[in-house]
DNA sequence: AATGAATGAGACTTCATTCAT
DNA sequence: GATGAATGAAGTCTCATTCAT
């Protein structure tokens, strides 16, 4: 009974994505929700006390997600890593501009502004995200500064799915080395020439 | 008269902003934005004939101001482009940290993913913003994959506001080295090291 | 097997009463009853056909707990009455001063006035007190009028409710000799003084 | 157009008072208080913030109203107000016959006794009686315990309400008579024989 | 007997928009 | 140009009630 439970539960996250994705977290109505969930109105509040626990599920869903695609790092051999890393660039800016995943997290950014709980929840996914990246920087690789390393890599990622969506047809071909660049900049040790660029 | 005109429209969209900021599009009711602009609800129908034909032109006011903000470095001699940007890097990752700015370019970008107008005001000035610096970076500093160069540096740009976003805290110290580091890396000709590296 | 479901219905019963008095007969949900009788919403169905049915059954209940409370006075030997009623004016007033069965009476009159199958149950208990002080009042004390006498009575004491309703910080101290003799008035002979002054 | 709105308001108050009567304060609905007062539901919120201070407001001036009506007393000469007072019951009891005021009334303390801010303005009307009354009595009539009398007039008139809710049939013609000797017992100075009684 | 999942109507409230003044 | 009264649809949420288990 209570797999049952969970699966409904998971009906009303889908829907609500859907609409979150197409509407907004404001602009998605609850009963755009349920009839999308093929549930009534009423009902979905037996599984969420509020629309706004509803966003904080999904919220949460989804930066758990997002952490999980990263995580598969961890066990990945220390010399193979950075390989590994560069080479998924490819997907990850496919990944970048699946519009679904996009929308949904610029709702989330946007409403962790005005809303103390989304930002509560977004920000201890988005530790345990740069937690995971620090000790792989800093343990696996021997790199200094791993905070800051993570906080580019990040910014990067971050910032591609802005791009795509501002620019949907920029040839990707030209960008992923470049990407790649700035990806081996921050995951191998300074050289000398770098650090005199730098000053 | 005219004049009286444009400040009435600044005025609407000024206090529009903040509402938007504060609520988000869709949380943001016309008699908020008519109060914060000392303004009856009905007048404000005299200047835009719809909350959406706001949005439209908070979305034109926006990014425009956003255009500007790059244009400067068009005035910079070429000798002196690399340096100046890289100086810039302080005040621009300041800027991403307005939360203001921030929650505006997010819910701007949100919202063009639904309303195809949106879409086409950011994209029109987008394309404006990614040709001044192509331009830049080809005619003034020979570099050739100019595109996807400003890509990159965008890419950047605007994942620094979403980090800061998650992470407010994040030690901008360590962080803004890195990031002019990058920044040499894409404004400068590739050298054999790298691009034996990204292969 | 019976004795089981009459306990089932009281549970029912007290926990209706305890929320219609926190909340009123409309505002109480069958879910809040249900949570606090320890049972499921649906089960309640299976003694009561309805919310209605339950509201009947607790004016029911509270009518005749109401009559029994006088119904003791039946007892007292016709020439204790009189002295034995007076000295029970204290703890009534206490009675009076009880929230719960204050509002609950309140609520029930409230709705006896739109409802008219309440108002039927309520007016029958009624009739019986009536009766109760009528017999009373004619047969063993000997008086006339002893309708009219009985709705001098039930006023005052109905009255004295409303008033510590309004006015809870009341000074019982100085009004309860007034109401002794009201009591007296009411329940012995006119004699003539009385007679003159009310033409 | 101030008098525009002062009518708009008595206008919801109205239609707000027939329904409250009708339907109690929660089982009222605002669309059935809307259609009763030829307004949109929306167009009344302009007005009230709430449906609580719909409620307030008529419990604000049907407690006004009521206090009003013992107002008229304070004009009478004093060697003629028992006897004006006295004179006045009869159309006190057609009055608390009244169905509308009576459930009015019914509604008001029940709903006092769990809104705080229904009991603070039923509380302070109530207030502005007593002292009417009690002043009256003493520097009028000269009595001693003059809030103790109030309170006793104060319970009589109230029971009446409820009695003829419970009891519409009862014969007034052998009740008021008994009700002018109480008024009388409470506007009189104390007798010897009185003060006997009640010991 | 007993549960709680499920429904859909209706609760209060807010919204964008129009219109008379 | 400017106001704010006015509307009705739609918003979120709760309700009494039923039904499969």
């Amino acid at each position: 009974m209570d797999k049952r439970r969970a699966a409904r539960i998971d009906q009303v996250l889908n829907a609500a994505a859907d609409c979150f994705v197409e509407f907004g977290f404001h602009g998605a109505g609850m009963a755009k929700i349920a009839k999308r969930a093929s549930m009534s109105v009423g009902h979905i509040y037996h599984y969420f006390e509020n629309k706004e626990a509803i966003i904080a599920a999904i919220v949460d869903r989804e930066s758990e997600l997002a952490a999980e695609r990263f995580a598969e790092f961890e066990e990945v051999p220390r010399d193979e890593l950075v390989h590994v890393m560069t080479e998924r660039v490819d997907e990850m800016v496919d990944s970048k501009a699946d519009a679904f995943q996009s929308v949904l997290n610029l709702e989330i950014l946007a409403e962790s502004q005005r809303n103390p709980q989304i930002a509560c929840i977004m920000r201890q996914h988005d530790e345990e995200v740069r937690e995971l990246f620090r000790s792989m920087l800093k343990d696996k690789l021997n790199l200094p500064d791993a905070e800051a390393r993570t906080e580019l890599l990040l910014s990067l990622f971050g910032g591609l799915a802005s791009r795509i969506i501002r620019h949907p047809e920029l040839d990707r071909h030209t960008l992923i080395p470049l990407i790649k660049q700035v990806m081996h900049l921050a995951l191998e040790p300074c050289d000398k020439d770098d650090k005199r660029k730098s000053e």
